[in-house]
DNA sequence: TAAACATTGTTAAAAATATAACAGTGTTGT
DNA sequence: ACAACACTGTTATATTTTTAACAATGTTTA
């Protein structure tokens, strides 16, 4: 099946609120409150339940527990994603952080730093090893996915590591751009373009 | 002018590899030198450039530090932002030493924790005061923005308080949506979306 | 100097995405 | 039982965004 990459994104919302009001005890759920909690539209949100061939139960809305299958179904696939995350500064903690009790699919199963206060301790539940351990470490976890979150200067070097031990998808916080084949999906995302938005929108409103 | 959000973000994200290219010496460049290093088009570099009102030279394509001016007329504008963090954890750290050296006309001003430890310490150049103490710093500080980085059980809280003391526009990197009145400018940004993003392409690409 | 070239600038077409309109349908209330 | 209702599901339309096509033009080269 072949989905928009908008819908992907909003699937991996949904998921997540869906998750949370099940939490609540909440066991049905109408389009437009999916979508109020996401400052989506309701349309938008049946259009993409209907896209994931999900349907509703009408007048009570969705069944929560159901529609959070289904969108593993899509998401997730048979798949278990293995990840690495390269450089355990702040941000890299705070990813990791970020993930461990999260219910998805996706595991990061090794970090890597060059910093020797760092190397085999275990942080966030993940355990760091030097940065030339990728190669060896990659292989024995059955690694997909790089997050990359190290310095710059660095980032080219071992993304063409990365690239020659056979990396599918790197998501990337580096603030430059990676020269990456095409055929390995790349991610970039970049918190200064997010706050230069932010504000030219806040600044050109009124 | 009225400027598609997504020329906005590219217009960012130019000017960050045009100041890279500046610090390097060099003085020109085409548009398909600044589509490769970005992963965009020429054709579309070309239009976002149009789109701004800057025209280059033939054959030697546009003057990087005329550029540079340009895309800050349009995303700065006059105006100085004055951002705050909310949440100095390792994400907060993150963001605040981030900015840091970015030549940037947004700064970050003030930063708000409950952690005692932290309270009135200086963190990446960023004085942290207990969050209590918001109300005071927005209006010492006249800011614009508030960057959400604490625990998403708190979150909603905080917020309805910066609306309250007149927050503009929010980039919000907890997990959870918050409920802000429309007329405010929300940037949210999950990590888990993008990671399960990444994934997902990983594993439908053959 | 004139022809070939390489690049920009711009308009037109295509593709992706979002919105709207409304038909279908179980549910509730009378 | 039947009418009114409040939802979902889906097709059609509109908008936004990207891509393509190509005209315009200064530069280089022969």
């Amino acid at each position: 099946m072949i989905l928009p990459q908008k819908s992907i994104e909003r699937l991996s919302r949904y998921r997540r609120i869906l998750l949370n009001n099940l939490e609540k005890g909440k066991e049905h759920i109408y389009s437009h409150e999916l979508a109020s909690q996401l400052h989506f539209t309701p349309v938008q949100v049946r259009r993409d339940i209907m896209l994931i061939g999900y349907t509703g139960t009408q007048r009570k809305g969705y069944v929560i527990k159901e529609l959070i299958d289904r969108i593993g179904e899509i998401l997730d696939g048979e798949s278990h994603t293995n990840a690495i995350i390269i450089g355990m500064g702040n941000l890299g903690k705070a990813i990791t952080s970020y993930f461990n009790g999260k219910r998805t699919n996706i595991e990061i199963a090794a970090a890597f730093d060059t910093d020797e206060q760092k190397i085999n301790r275990v942080i966030s539940n993940v355990r760091c090893y030097h940065i030339s351990k990728i190669k060896e470490k990659m292989d024995e976890l059955d690694i997909s996915v790089a997050i990359m979150t190290l310095a710059p200067e660095a980032a080219q070097e071992v993304a063409d590591q990365l690239v020659l031990n056979g990396i599918k998808g790197i998501l990337n916080f580096t603030s430059i751009p990676l020269n990456i084949p095409e055929h390995i999906y790349v991610e970039d995302y970049d918190m200064v373009t997010s706050m230069e938005k932010v504000a030219y929108f806040v600044n050109h409103n009124e």
